[in-house]
DNA sequence: CTGAAAGCGCTTACAG
DNA sequence: CTGAAAGCGCTTACAG
């Protein structure tokens, strides 16, 4: 069996209050001598509070649920990796929902996650439909990480997707090859397929074409395709997400394009993996640690303002661009 | 405030415990009659049981322990991802501790977990060290995922990394590029070196150079620069990871080597970027799906015979190996 | 400074 | 078939 309160009290001769006392450090005082006693049982036999029992009494877990589409994209699961770390330094748990990025199978996990009483929870989603209102829990702060505009009722945090799309396109319209394509998921005229457009625009060079595809490496390789085997191809394209831009340059290679030379590349996300993609990505870079720590700021600490908070993105220079 | 099992049964003029037995399906029969007025209570109220309660009365949470070195580490997410499919199915949840790979670390995270109450503990790590024994908890069966040799006194499942790497350097040598190189991490003498060793033996030709770095892109990246830099280069080489073969494949193109041409390369692991490599990798996979399922079975289902379980490694044939 | 007692929301023997 | 009661391991007012 598992040492419970009451084998330390007995062991050091105390009341089980007194062990509480010590654990908890209060909230009453305890005498020098008894405190040394118990921690010496505490020690001897290895005795760690029950966290099922304190959360059930105290009504709160120290556990936060965190939602993510897709654990194998990297940069959820950067995100997952940095929420963890923030959390644990304030003494939370993460209880970590990945959902394959249904809209149902994200509700049902928020359910549970719920029903597990975790104290707070942040989605890292991508999906901020109204309905997810239905899912929210009363007494369980909620924000949502990484969507890029504001959505009515929810407090949600993310990066500025428009300034980093058009830093990103005009990075590549400054190299003067002309129009810039677009590869992009997720819905026609979002923050940055608009970003990109306004760099055109500043620049007074017509946008070049987009071809969408899924947020994936598969979706990638299929836009860009699409987007290269044409015969009016762009020499440089703005590619909505770095797993995209892995694709892109998959295409770019099975169509014999050399990258930069024959096409500019510049990617959105700046994970990990863009640094040893060949050739390195150019790319804007989410600011996912910063993000992370608001996150769970936004979620712990009661009252933090705002609904909405912007966090700016970052142009990487590497090679992708031919700079 | 959240509702609770006695504001089901007053609204439902039961007993709690009739409202148990029917959520519970049992252990007491329940009349139809009843058992319809507690469920349209349960769903007017939107009553769902609090898991904590449930799982200090009943002293099994529902919670399964897995702890990863990195997360950021694909191959691991992969894991995470396959354990938490696996787990759900069964009506688990994961309760996810990413390391950062440090042996102290890992043992904290253990100690945390098992405070948490997990009924059982899932280690995917490289750190089988004996001083892990004294972290196990008597009552929660554990399994180590993903080590690739026996380890005294605690359950262990991988793949047969022996006969992967055999396997993989096989097929390099098979083009008669003659002596295949190694990029390998941890420590000297594990089984992938075995393996690769053993393959040039089968042949008749000589071991190649070794090069031992980090498992991870940067680690590829230092020890192929290290291989491929010196003036007897190999004109294969077998690594020990995907992500130390996509640092190996960014060493090449720094050194101005055409992959497969120059260097033909074969790694392990198998994740999903290799399909989208420059070029795409030959690769020799893991099962994860497959090792996750053994593994949550090995840990959930009691006595399900032997200490050690090894699984099969396959390998992928695509362009780095010049095929 | 210390302890006896209530109660967090459940499950489940036990009695009716 | 239904209900009153004990108890899981804690925290924390309350009394001494």
């Amino acid at each position: 069996m598992t040492v419970t309160r009451a084998d330390v009290a007995r062991y050091a001769g105390v009341s089980p209050a007194v062990v509480s006392y010590v654990v908890n450090d209060g909230p009453r005082p305890v005498a020098a001598a008894t405190a040394a006693k118990v921690r010496e049982a505490i020690e001897v036999l290895g005795y760690r509070p029950n966290t099922t029992a304190q959360a059930l009494r105290r009504g709160s877990s120290r556990l936060i649920g965190h939602v993510v589409p897709d654990l194998s994209n990297p940069l959820w699961a950067q995100f997952a990796l940095a929420v963890d770390d923030v959390a644990a330094q304030r003494g939370y748990d993460v209880l970590l929902a990945s959902t394959d990025g249904g809209a149902e199978a994200e509700h049902r996990r928020i359910d549970t996650l719920a029903a597990r009483g975790v104290d707070a929870l942040i989605l890292t989603s991508v999906l901020a439909r109204p309905d997810l209102v239905d899912h929210t829990r009363p007494g369980v702060p909620l924000v949502l990480l990484n969507t890029f505009f504001e959505v009515p009722g929810l407090p949600s945090l993310g990066v500025d997707a428009f300034g980093g799309a058009r830093t990103g396109t005009a990075h590549l319209l400054a190299h003067g090859h002309g129009p810039v394509g677009l590869v992009i998921g997720g819905e026609a005229g979002e923050l940055r397929e608009q970003g990109w457009r306004a760099a055109a625009r500043d620049a007074g060079v017509a946008a070049g074409p987009i071809a969408r595809g899924e947020f994936s490496r598969h979706g990638g390789l299929e836009a860009g395709s699409r987007l290269l085997g044409g015969p009016d191809r762009p020499r440089s394209v703005f590619v909505s997400s770095d797993l995209q831009a892995v694709g892109v340059l998959r295409a770019a290679a099975e169509l014999g394009l050399r990258v930069p030379q024959d096409l500019a590349v510049v990617s959105f996300d700046g994970t990990v993996e863009t640094e040893f993609t060949n050739p390195q990505l150019t790319t804007v870079r989410q600011p996912v640690a910063a993000m992370a720590r608001a996150a769970v700021a936004r979620v712990l600490d009661p009252g933090t303002g705002e609904e909405r908070q912007v966090l700016p993105a970052e142009l990487v220079v590497r090679a992708s661009c031919g700079c």
